[in-house]
RNA sequence: GCCAGCGUAGCUCAGUGGUAGAGCAGCGGUUUCGUAAACCGCCGGUCGUCGGUUCGAAUCCGACCGCUGGCUCCA
């Protein structure tokens, strides 16, 4: 960051600093026996902790927000001075939270503020005066634990952004309504992918016909490159018996996040919650030589997690998805090349799926973990030097290690900036020791393996919902569900326009005729509003010139092409994977 | 799970105590049209569920279910 930038970023920083103390003025001059939390600046804004006599509601937004521009006009100055702790705990003697705060600071003397009736027990920096607040908005009121804990009382979280034009605040609200725009709960309705109903189960996706076409493209192209990197596919029951998970550990550490077992003929049941344990089990199911390692079995894998009500979310918090799973049982001096490879097939996926910006994160030792500290300092050095072979950036996430082993992760981020968590590549001491998990090495003797978890693109509801968002809706060709519409003019080009469909569907093109009885700017439209790449309009001069008049989603036009000039390069763009739909050339 | 808001036709939404509405979609007809919404008609809802208040409840109250925004959590 340049340093002019960083000084601009501080000075946004201490204006959304000082609107919340603003809107804390304003929320006490409405409600004067309000007890305060905290309100620092956060990304775009600011937000503040009450504890107040009754609920907000969004009404009450304006009226806050009216209250703030009249301390903003007023212009008053923030007043710093330095306190000692007991002079702090007389002044906030009537706030039990500040009390709280107080008491946890280091030194005796404390720093405050004070901007016209409104003190407050704080380090700063702030503006010099309420009125260099520029433009502002406050967005919502949440519930939001003291200090971050479930078990302390919920205070009523007021969150606003602050900008220093109106222009700047209201691009970032365009921003917003662009997001949710994109959001993938809306497309998915609205482009008919997929459902989740309260009948069924919250949490539970049910496939559309074109969602499923979707997921079949990215699972085939996924089946693909793994059998060509050396994965063996296989498959895994849904149940299976608990003491299994007992075995492994998972009903211990995992008990939370597991579903009651069932009773079938006196046996308990649970539905798995991972697929590793299935993977571990046909490995063993003979003796492994060095000879044949490294195995890696891979997996489309279907498991279910019990979620907390409250943290659903569309298809990016489900209770049952299916993981892009596998498993890599190797010695220990493959390891290196073995998370070199998952890394390159990784970048590789996210580069075919149109993301450019990701971040790799190497996760170290956390405070509870499994195995030997030498064991997990030796991985974490090999991860390093995978990733450094690799010649990628990479940024260490201390004490971030799942408690079975290190791990590197991959985030990137869609069009809209929103971070998603992708690949996830994890070493674990924990499962092979616990099942036993050996081969015959070169000296005769039986070793432990070493396992490598990993996914790429982590499971198939998730990552829909990040190409959803990513894309807007508008799939790359060999995405798309419906990748051609043919448009007739009237009906006396449906018998054409059949013909063409056929001659699509034969090359392997997922094309269909609008037959309704339609003007054509309604099939333009009903194409449009679905996305859809290409458009064919076919009407007398395309039947007498045996061609197509190609119109794209982005609403560029090309007539007279030959049929089979088109179809060659709808075949060239769905076999290239292009990422974006152009006029042939 | 917690706090707040919300739940009306397939979809988007109006309706604040007095017999449930619109547009789109669907269906039937008319129209056969050249690049983002033709016209006419019809069908369609135990107003999330259960209970309560009331002469009367989509509307007020309670419980439950679900969704949304957060919080906590996310191997």
């Amino acid at each position: 960051m340049t340093s002019k930038k960083q000084a601009e970023e501080e000075k946004l920083e201490r204006m959304r600093h000082s609107a919340s103390h603003v809107m804390a003025e304003a929320v006490q001059s409405i409600f004067p026996e309000a007890k305060f939390g905290i309100g620092p600046p956060i990304e775009d804004g600011f937000y503040y902790d009450f504890d107040l006599p009754r609920p907000l509601t969004p009404d009450d937004l304006p009226d806050i927000e009216d209250k703030m521009r009249e301390i903003i006009k007023a212009n008053q100055p923030f007043i710093r001075r330095e306190v000692t702790k007991e002079e702090a705990r007389k002044l906030f003697s009537a706030q039990p939270y500040k009390l709280e705060l107080i008491e946890e600071l280091p030194d005796d003397k404390l720093s405050l503020y004070q901007q016209g009736a409104f003190l407050d027990l704080c380090r700063g920096p702030h503006l010099n005066s309420t009125g260099e607040i520029k433009a502002f908005k406050l967005l919502n009121i949440a519930g939001a634990y003291w200090r971050g804990d479930e078990r302390r009382p919920m205070l009523q979280r007021i969150y606003g952004v602050a900008f220093d034009t109106q222009e700047a605040l209201e691009e970032h609200l365009k921003r917003l309504e662009e997001a949710a725009r994109r959001d993938h709960r809306k497309l998915g309705k609205e482009l008919d992918l997929f459902s989740i109903q309260d009948e069924f189960g919250p949490g539970l996706v049910l496939w559309h016909p074109k969602g499923a076409i979707i997921r079949r493209q990215i699972e085939d192209f996924w089946k693909d490159e793994h059998a060509k990197r050396g994965y063996e596919l296989v498959y895994t029951p849904h149940l299976a018996r608990i003491d299994l998970w007992r075995t492994s550990g998972h009903l211990e550490f995992y008990q939370d996040y597991l579903y009651s077992p069932m009773d079938v003929e006196g046996q308990k049941y649970i539905l798995k919650p991972m697929n590793c344990l299935g993977h571990i089990l046909i490995y063993k199911t003979k003796l492994r030589s060095y000879r044949e390692l490294p195995i890696r079995y891979a997996e489309l894998g279907t498991v279910y997690r019990y979620e907390r009500s409250g943290v659903l979310h569309g298809l990016s918090r489900v209770r049952g998805f299916t993981q892009d799973d596998a498993h890599i049982f190797c010695r220990p001096d493959q390891l290196e090349e073995e998370v070199i490879s998952v890394l390159e097939l990784a970048l590789f996926m996210i580069d075919t799926f149109g993301f450019s910006n990701y971040q790799l994160l190497l996760s170290t030792r956390p405070e509870k973990y499994a195995g030997t500290v030498e064991a997990w300092d030796e991985a974490t050095d090999i991860l390093r030097r995978a990733l450094e072979r690799s010649g990628l950036k990479y940024d260490i996430d201390p004490g971030e290690g799942v408690f079975y082993g290190p791990k590197i992760d991959i985030k990137f981020e869609s069009a809209l900036g929103k971070a998603w968590q992708g690949p996830t590549i994890q070493v674990d001491f924990n499962l092979p020791s616990r099942f036993d998990v050996t081969y015959i090495g070169e000296d005769g003797k039986e070793h432990t393996v070493v396992m490598v978890h990993r996914t790429v693109l982590g499971s198939m509801e998730r990552f829909l919902a990040t190409l959803l968002e990513h894309y807007g809706g508008a799939f790359p060709v060999w995405l798309a569900p419906v990748q051609v519409r043919v448009i007739p003019v009237a009906d006396r080009h449906l018998e054409y326009a059949d013909k063409l469909e056929t001659e699509l569907k034969n090359a392997g093109i997922r094309a269909e005729v609008d037959r309704r009885a339609e003007r054509i700017n309604q099939k333009i439209r009903q194409a449009q509003l679905e996305k859809v790449p290409y458009m064919l309009v076919v009407g007398d001069k395309e039947v007498a010139s045996s061609t197509v008049s190609l119109r794209l989603r982005s609403g560029e036009q090309l007539a007279s092409l030959s049929l089979e000039r088109f179809k060659e390069a709808a075949k060239k763009a769905i076999a290239s994977r292009a990422k974006d739909v152009a006029i042939p050339g």
